[in-house]
RNA sequence: GUGGGCGUAGCUCAAUUGGCGGAGCACUUGGUUGUGGUCCAAGGGGUUGUGGGUUCAAGUCCCAUCGUCCACCCCA
């Protein structure tokens, strides 16, 4: 085995790929109706932007990104996350000289150097949406629905919404100082790593497993209850939205999220089915990110949610309701010959005017072309020997009933229709 | 980055205290000069992930390494 792909990353073969192209559109049809467009940023961006756009502070900058100098020893930096580049390209193409709320939204691959585990991948693809220009609730309230909407367009049942707010940089800034001379007063009951938070980044302690945390972390005074009255209006008028739409929520005063530039509402979405990584996607209001990109004050809200794992709840949900997808019509054409070989070329071009027509170009004996037929799931093969080659002629067999005739090659089309129609009508298999 | 499980035929998996590496499915051929999905028969396939070590003898024990899975961490 001379090469294998590096670790962490997927190869993704003919029938997982159909599904993958599925679940993409149906995403898309659903980012179409909301009124996103689609933006699409380059692979890699200089290192600084997610520096400055994710956090210094985060994993994802200190420990996770593939970053790697160009010829002129520019620092780059394979794209972790989406929002970023997004903003870049916004304020780069001047996007906000247009008035109005701007909807965007993006489908691609992300870098992330983890260690692998069950849908989790170093490369793996995202879909966000980024809704830029209005510091309204009911944007924040756009957002949520429009994320669940599309999932639950997937087929997924049972999704969990769980939102919280994390308040904006002043009112966050009062509760940090509650929490870490909270956190200082409880310091003998914290595991090792939270007392390193404590310091340095006191809204990760939440996070924590710990029981010895997690019982300290009961006691702790909630970023909710240290909200400004701006905040706490804000929050107010995303749950009523919510509730207006009928989109089910639950409030998770903990929520916390890995990036720093979240500002007031952030939300999650999980599928409890997929156990440890059962977060498909999450999100929030990001109204200080773009001036830490060098931009005007601009507010914002946005979403992104892993391609990977939703594809693995989708398949879930489809195993439990056993909806199989059905077999599709096809065409088999299987000469013996050279000349039969390129006759079969021309018969097939025109076949595949009524269903996607295979030419079997293996060489193999007749017995097992018919069988490549049967494997394909075709429902017709049109045979092509020395004798109908000689007479002009091919023999067309529906593989379903096994009846089989001869007709002359410009009639070859009309039979396979035929059979084709009935199969339509009928009942599959 | 931390802890644990697993790498044997194309696939799913066996192999007793360390003792001649097997089965099912798949594949090829024949039964059918040129006919699939069922059936019968025969056949081809492997440096047991890789590299070391222990031993008369290693798929099995030890070390390293790569990959994979699970959990932590983090997140999508």
């Amino acid at each position: 085995m001379p090469f294998q792909r590096p670790r962490g990353t997927q190869d993704l073969l003919p029938p997982a790929a159909v599904q993958w192209r599925r679940v993409t559109e149906s995403m898309r049809r659903c980012l179409d109706a909301y009124g996103y467009g689609e933006i699409r940023t380059p692979l890699f961006e200089e290192t600084e932007l997610f520096v400055r756009g994710v956090g210094a502070g985060t994993d994802i900058v200190s420990k996770e990104m593939y970053t790697f100098a160009d010829r002129k020893g520019r620092s780059m930096t394979l794209r972790p996350e989406g929002t970023a580049p997004v903003v870049r390209a916004f304020l780069e193409n001047n996007l906000g000289a247009e008035p109005g709320v701007h909807r965007l939204y993006y489908l691609g691959s992300m870098y992330r150097y983890d260690r692998p585990q069950a849908g989790r991948y170093r490369e793996f693809f995202q879909v966000g949406a980024e809704a830029i220009g209005s510091p309204l609730p009911e944007l924040d309230v756009e957002a949520i629905d429009l994320m669940m909407t599309m999932l639950h367009d997937l087929g997924l049942e049972d999704l969990a919404a769980e939102i919280n707010s994390v308040g904006h940089p002043g009112c966050r800034a009062a509760y940090e100082e509650r929490l870490r001379a909270a956190l200082e007063s409880e310091r003998d009951g914290l595991c090792d790593t939270c007392r390193e938070r404590a310091l340095t980044n006191p809204l990760r302690v939440f996070d924590c497993k710990n029981p010895a945390c997690r019982a300290v972390v009961e006691r702790l005074p909630l970023l909710r209850d240290s909200l400004c009255d701006e905040c706490r209006a804000h929050h107010a008028s995303v749950r009523a939205g919510l509730e207006t739409l009928g989109v089910p929520f639950t409030e998770n005063p903990r929520l916390v999220r890995g990036l720093d530039y979240y500002t007031r509402t952030a939300f999650e979405v999980h599928y409890p089915a997929l156990g440890a990584q059962s977060a498909l996607g999450g999100g929030g209001r990001y109204d200080g990110l773009f001036e830490a990109c060098g931009g005007p004050p601009t507010p914002a809200v946005g979403f992104s949610a892993g391609i990977e794992r939703v594809l693995v709840a989708v398949e879930a949900a489809e195993r439990a309701r056993d909806a199989v997808p059905a077999a599709g019509a096809a065409i088999w054409v299987a000469p013996l010959g050279d000349a039969a070989r390129r006759r079969a070329l021309v018969l097939a071009r025109a076949l595949r005017t009524v269903a996607p027509a295979t030419v079997d170009l293996s060489g193999r004996a007749l017995k097992a072309q018919m069988r490549g037929a049967d494997r394909a799931r075709a429902r017709v093969v049109v045979l092509l020997g020395d004798d109908e080659m000689g007479r002009g002629e091919a023999l067309v067999r529906d593989l379903q009933s096994g009846e089989q005739a001869a007709y002359a090659w410009a009639d070859v089309l009309g039979a396979v229709r035929r059979i084709l129609e009935t199969a339509g009508a009928g009942a599959g298999a």
